[in-house]
Parts: structure tokens; sequence; C-alpha cells
DNA sequence: AAATGCAATGTTATAACATTGCATTTGCGC
DNA sequence: GCGCAAATGCAATGTTATAACATTGCATTT
């Protein structure tokens, strides 16, 4: 939750994202994949959330403008901004944030707040080399390149 | 789940946990707490399990033995062996492990397989002593020594 | 223009996971 | 035995997520 600490490149309480939706969208565009208006929508609500938000939310939020929306609704917006890499779910505790990367190429740590549901992403070379080195000679590998860790905000410490 | 790389104080299939299970009541006892019947079938469960189990499976398995068994039945019992460091809970896939630890002053790193439940403990002194001055340095703090992991086990890679 | 294909969305129901609240029983020091 | 705290039984409910099936809208073919 600590500003300085963390990777955004933009900032996370904007109020006007309309910038970082148009490159969402483009992203998509070139996968062939279409940012359509329920998810940009949905994508949305997650960049103007400074925490983690739970899916209900999200469809209480999204019903306020389509009053016919249902769990589905949501849950498939999600899928989508997941697979396209542009939001991450916290497992943990049912949460869903904005992805933050600066590059999917420099894998991630969050650090979830577990009294605020702040989410902060670290990119900490050091750390993910030593765990990848470890996976590696476990026989595992990482799933993907985030890895969730329970750990107190300064906030909350 | 390679045992070669696990750092499993008993053998995880073993039959006949009688001695981990009165280990840890000896344990609950010094700490003023009781390892009563359900809890200690419960924790007999978790010990015969080579994967994570889920909660309804677990209220399956002492319904046989416990017909008027329900969901608080097993969850307030999963609260108390959580809460004596006795099993783990792995929030991403709503699955409960035993405990498997050396010891609770050395952190551990649990490698979660997404495809199998199969659940393996490693205690990477490199890794966590990264990890915990990159959380430092942002200000924050692991909340629990347990940080858990998603990661393709050598069986499922 | 009609038919077809296909991705997205709508709609309803239900599965899966977890907690609350309150009544009752049990273990245990006195 | 008595009183008390801890544990358990039990019903209802809350929360999170998906299944199953129908419909819409738009692009392409006939």
């Amino acid at each position: 939750m600590n500003p300085t600490n963390s990777v955004d490149i933009r900032p996370p309480f904007s109020g006007d994202n309309t910038e970082a939706l148009d490159r969402a969208d483009v992203a998509c565009r070139e996968r062939g994949a279409s940012l359509t208006a329920i998810r940009r929508e949905v994508l949305e609500l997650l960049y103007n959330s400074p925490t983690g938000v739970k899916a209900y939310d999200l469809l209480a939020r999204i019903k306020e403008a389509r009053p016919g929306a249902s769990p589905p609704t949501v849950y498939r917006a999600l899928d989508f901004l997941i697979e396209q890499g542009l939001a991450h779910k916290i497992g943990r505790m049912n949460l869903f944030v904005a992805c933050r990367h600066k590059s999917h190429l420099i894998p991630s740590l969050f650090l979830v707040c577990p009294k605020c549901s702040g989410v902060t992403e670290l990119q900490e070379q050091s750390v993910m080399s030593a765990l990848s080195s470890s996976l590696a000679a476990a026989g595992h590998r990482l799933e993907s390149p985030e890895v969730e860790i329970s750990a107190l905000c300064p906030k909350c410490l």
C-alpha cells in the first residue's frame, strides 16, 4: 500500500483511466481479443480501487449501470481480464486486482494485506531468482509469474 | 510432492499416525489447549492425505463415524488445528493440509500444485531471507511464516 | 435477403465453501 | 455435586463460483 515502494505504472486512485483502458484495449486487439464494454467497465472498477475487490462488490457496482447483470457477467469479465494479463486474482482472500505490471517478463510479488485488502506489487529480482532456483531444485515450476504473499502493509503493521 | 525435497518429519502416507498425534496432543496441552476426539480425527485425516483436502471432503469422512457432523464441526476443528500450528490452509484452492514443519522458527514455503493439489513444504533460508528483506524494505511484514506458492509439481510438469 | 457461424451476453439454477447464533453437553476445578 | 468455561450439535444463512441453456448481434456465405 505504500506508493513509494510500489511499481505502479500509473496512479492507483486516478479518476480518469481512459488512457490505461485504451492501452488495454489495444493490447487485447493485438492478441485478437476484444475488450468489450462490460469487460472495460469491470477493468475500470479495478483500476479505480486502491485495494483488491470482491466479485460480488463488483457485481453490485456493475448493476448500477446494468441492472440485469448477474454473477456470470462479472466472473466472465474477470476470467477474460485475467487471461489477458490485465487483472489478477488473490486466491487467499477472493479478491481481484488490476494488474499493474511493468512487464510480464518480470515476475511479480503481490503483497496482500490481510487487514485492509491493500495490494502492493513488487518486482524483486533477488527474491524471484532465489525462489526460481529453489523451486527448480525441488523439481517444481512456477505456475505463473505471480506470487502472492500475505503481509501486513505499513499502515496496518 | 517429491519426497526427496520435502521436509516432512514423518512419512506422509503412514497408516498409523498415533505417535504424531500423541505428540500433537502433548504440544496442545503444553499450551493449555486440548486436542479433543473430533480435532484428533480431523488431524488424522490430514496426516493420512498425500494432498491438500477440502473441508467438505473432510466432513464426508468425519460423517462416517459421526453422522451428525456438520460444516461447523469440521471448520471449528480446522480453525483449532491452524491456531495450534498443526494445520495450514491453502487459500488459493480451499485446501487444508497437516503442518509438516520441522519447526515454526524456520519459515516455510508451501508449493501447491494446481493440478493435483499436492503440497510440498520447503524450508529455504536463501529465499526466505531475500523475501524478508524485500518486504522490510517495502515497509511490510510477513503475516505468518508460511508462504504459499502455486507451482506445478514434478509429476504434473 | 436468407442462412450460417460464432463470440458475447442473458438467465436461471445450483454447487461449493464458510459462518452465525443459539441450545446443549462435557470436562474440570472447587 | 456445583458452577463455569470450553466444546459440540444443529439449523439457518451467508458468500463465492460455476453449470446449463437460451438469446443477441454482427460478420460471412449462399
